[in-house]
DNA sequence: TGATAAATTTTGGTATACCAAAAATCGTTG
DNA sequence: CAACGATTTTTGGTATACCAAAATTTATCA
């Protein structure tokens, strides 16, 4: 394997760490430790760190151990504000440029997250889920967006798995997913947009009774700012 | 001096020299070169090298020099395309969010262009032009925001320059910002976002027209993919 | 005993050495 | 002489050594 680069293969396996909550939220990152562990060198550790860095997952700090990322509502907020536009964007570009191989493709992921939408396993739903929004940003044929795209859902990752492990809303992200594809089959570009908006919408207030409910919770507990860090 | 850290620093001199043109397009960046040249190390060269890769002004290709981006007509409408989504938005955060102070920095900024509109000097004038924007999308209050319109931006700088300095649409230039500046005050969110599409869609007229002048001048050369390599 | 300062350890930043893969050069051969 | 191939050189990738700034610990003193 490894059509990849080190640094990249490296940052793939500290992502699947962040993001499956092995390394939690406020976590310092120190690069030779990480580095050892993995079996290979600092330098293309720091490089791996400064991947992630520009995703978002962690953040860096001048002469200090980076940090596993912990953002706060506000900050979510803020990122799913520009996601939203941008994938806005792509289901217009989409609706213009997809080919029907690449509206099959988006089509057939939405009939897998239906088949496995019984499943526990809320990962498989989750990864098939994040794939759809990908494909759409692919499918406007503008690799940049494609790519800015792809850090904001990267960016998010977490936090919106967290939100769909509740399962509170699935039956209507499937429904809005199912009147996305139908747009984009139409190429009905203003009824694609609307649903995209919608839906990015119902994710943000998922997010948001997340860290509702998270913060009365911890009812006594210190009332720092408000992030995800302990579940 | 030095409030950044060394790559940064190293990363600036680089952009600077990338975007002033004394390092043309298709040059590859050796990492022992420059940084001899700078008197540094390798280290932080290379992490400069990312910071500018990242920005989209250098291509890095596996176990091969670097270089200098040379972005297509396509690449660029591609990038016009995500950053006025990006700054659309800005523009209707800002009627949200902006405050007093930010408005009239804006504002500021926009009387500096009138006033030196005349000069001969058009770096002086691109660069407040780039502040001007750069300020709406501050006004938003949404750092993530900010950031990525920053790095398309920074992205587009050269290409922007270029066909700024041809200082064809200048006047109409001036009037567009004066509308968004007007819109912004009046707190008009659907207007603002209407005069900025409508200004990047003249940025991208005057960029197309840059690249066809440039084409037609090089009538029997190579006709290889539409780059601003040889101006 | 609590606070503060000195000493020690940890850790990121930088420089450098070494390696392997490209690229360029040069020589050989049909 | 052109084309191919071996050899040398260049250059990015990785490991490691060294340094300085933080962070931590420990010792000292009020």
């Amino acid at each position: 394997m490894s059509t990849h680069t080190l640094p990249e293969q490296i940052a793939n396996s500290l992502r699947r760490d962040i993001l499956l909550g092995k390394l939690a939220p406020g976590t310092s990152i120190k690069e030779r430790d990480n580095a050892a562990e993995l079996g290979v060198s600092r330098t293309p550790m720091r490089e791996a760190i400064r991947i992630l860095a520009k995703e978002g997952l962690v953040i860096l700090r001048p002469s200090r151990s980076p940090v596993v990322a912990d953002p706060s509502l506000k900050e979510v907020t803020d990122d799913l504000a520009v996601m939203s536009a941008l994938e806005v964007l792509s289901g217009k570009l989409a609706c213009a440029n997809a080919t029907a191989e690449e509206l099959d493709r988006i089509a057939a992921l939405q009939d897998k997250m239906l088949e496995i939408s019984g499943d526990a396993n809320s990962l498989d739903f989750f990864e098939t889920d994040m794939a759809f929004h990908r494909a759409i940003a692919e499918a406007s044929h503008n690799p940049a967006l494609a790519e800015t795209h792809g850090a904001y859902i990267a960016r998010l990752w977490r936090t919106r798995y967290l939100s769909a492990s509740q399962r509170s809303d699935r039956a209507r992200a499937l429904h809005q997913h199912g009147e996305i594809v139908r747009g984009l089959k139409a190429r009905d570009t203003e009824f694609v947009a609307r649903e995209i908006e919608s839906h990015v919408q119902h994710i943000l207030i998922n997010i948001s009774d997340l860290f509702e409910e998270r913060d009365a919770r911890r009812a006594g507990r210190i009332p720092d700012s408000t992030n995800i860090s302990d579940i």
